[in-house]
DNA sequence: CGTAATCTCTTCCTCAATGAAGAGACTTCT
DNA sequence: AGAAGTCTCTTCATTGAGGAAGAGATTACG
């Protein structure tokens, strides 16, 4: 990676993290509460205590930030079939505010896809699953 | 844009925000400094006025977020040459606890560039200009 | 000039989020 | 069966960020 490609990297990720944290905003959540929104939606339905590990929270706040996800209607609690004492925490499709929050960057970017080939358009998407890949913490 | 498409933009910009989150963490930054880091970052130098105007806080919050900022050394405060009621906030180039925190996924996404070819690197850095300035919000 | 407007900063207050510690329910192991 | 361990949740106290209001310094305007 060139010094120039670094630059366009800093600029660039400082750009999605601007766009993510006012995404966070725009749907009245906070940066953790956004961070674990997309942890669950990454990796997929997990318990509290899952959860609390890969925020870092201890499990105090993590049953309060799931408390504030599912009143907003962003997660859903359901006992866990194999282990009573467990709770599985899953994602309820894609909240109408958040759906919302991104559609206008989403309108912009499918403008910018538009002007490339479908090649390339490839070559983007290749990028992309291989980026989330690699930025998983 | 494609539904498909669109589900990998959503965990494309997922991973994103996580990856932007985790490394305002490990630079003992809350999530707002490091919006409006990247806010100085890309748009340059600013009065905290304008600061103020772009992250949506009132001025007393933003006299103690530069504060935070210029204790841990990452923006720097001069006084305004034209109107000395004015502060000109500045990055002071790029701090080494964000450097250091960043340079995991810059390693690995590094990578992840080297799997393409020159054109396709050209379409991906192309992709990022036009992106970034499609989200600036 | 002098009054109003602008800009930053300070002070006080409020509120939301977090940590620590422990309770209650359940599972596992001996 | 019983003891120990695990998991979630609750309670209490603390910390930190943010808003409101106003002071002090400077500039712009009549």
């Amino acid at each position: 990676m060139s010094t120039d490609a670094h630059e366009i990297y800093r600029r660039y990720v400082g750009a999605m993290v601007l766009h993510g944290l006012h995404a966070a905003r725009e749907c009245g959540l906070g940066g953790t509460d956004m961070y674990a929104l997309n942890l669950l939606d990454l990796n997929g339905p997990m318990t509290p205590g899952e959860l609390s590990a890969q925020t870092g929270l201890t499990t105090g706040p993590t049953t309060r930030l799931i408390d504030r996800l599912e009143a907003a209607g962003y997660v859903r609690r359901t006992p866990s079939p194999d282990d009573r004492r467990k709770v599985i925490v899953e994602p309820v499709g894609e909240p109408t505010e958040l759906a919302e929050a991104l559609a206008p960057a989403r309108q912009k970017l499918g403008e910018v896809f538009a002007r490339y080939s479908e090649e390339e358009r490839r070559t983007l998407f290749d990028y992309f699953a291989r980026a989330t890949e690699a930025l998983r913490p």
